[in-house]
DNA sequence: GACATATACTTGTTATAACAACTGTTGTTT
DNA sequence: AAACAACAGTTGTTATAACAAGTATATGTC
């Protein structure tokens, strides 16, 4: 029993932002094993249910929308949204193609299948993501949503700031 | 023009619950990135440090914790503890050996080593993270922390109770 | 108008996560 | 106590994420 280990001494009692963290990433992790779940009866996953959610939202006019936009709204980084447009093509869902005024972008625009599939998934998702917090009220919810919003804008991150 | 693009028709403004979801994972992100960047000082992971925080503050007798314990604490799947573990021994921050009462469970705990990494890393973090947070009030942290722990534990998913 | 710099995207590599199947041990039923 | 189910970990495979480096186009400057 003569261990080294003394210890007890540095690290005290669980702080405010670490339960804070961990319980946005154990939430963030719950909701999406559930809309994978769900979403793998047409075949996608969130990340693909999610970029053609604003394929269709953003980009109404159907010009296609540049990689970049796709990766800010998704929150992730350009070379996976590359391959994960890639993949998506692969499957039908959408087009892709350079612009002809800056040739560096490429735009991605929904195909009618796309479209199709979004539209499809969009109300059981919506009643799902419903369901999983129908233990709150709708005060509560959103209280979360602003706390959530303000938490994640936060100084050290300022190009946070989405339109309207 | 005569695309057969006719949407907007299904999909209306983004609800509460997509918010909510969507600022969780974001949050989440962000969070473990920062905790990467700054843990890579020491060769760690957000992962590992979380591991071995468990460790320190869950076996403070230091007869080792089953691998499934780790896992629940972690939200991660136990064959991903697995390995996460033995990149942990393979590093020399702990220790694992099958208990001799069930010889099923295979408990790991600290060495010193690991003991001092987690003692060096636990403030600078832990400032890390009240930093990112600072634009919060005290009160509002205090909520954000109730809602989100009130969230993740669902209905559907009611093994959520933890002790105390 | 050549040259450096920035931009938008792609490619390569490595690490990690998700999911299913498998091994060995323990508990239960009869 | 033999048979079966439950349990705790492990292993295998595939998909995805993270990070760095590379390519092609555009912009600015002298």
């Amino acid at each position: 029993m003569s261990k080294s280990q003394n210890r007890k001494a540095i690290i005290g009692k669980p702080y405010l932002e670490e339960g804070i963290f961990m319980s946005a990433v154990a939430l963030g992790d719950q909701a999406l094993s559930e809309s994978n779940k769900l979403l793998s009866i047409w075949g996608m996953t969130a990340l693909q249910y999610n970029a053609l959610k604003v394929l269709y939202v953003e980009d109404s006019q159907g010009e296609g929308l540049p990689s970049m936009e796709i990766g800010q709204r998704l929150y992730t980084r350009v070379p996976d949204v590359t391959r994960l447009l890639e993949r998506m093509v692969d499957k039908g869902w959408i087009t892709r193609e350079r612009d002809v005024e800056n040739k560096r972008v490429v735009r991605s625009k929904l195909t009618d299948i796309g479209i199709q599939l979004v539209e499809s998934a969009y109300l059981p998702l919506k009643e799902s993501e419903s369901k999983q917090l129908a233990h709150l009220t709708d005060a509560e919810k959103t209280e979360l949503a602003r706390l959530l919003n303000k938490a994640k804008s936060s100084p050290s991150n300022p190009a946070d700031n989405k339109d309207s």
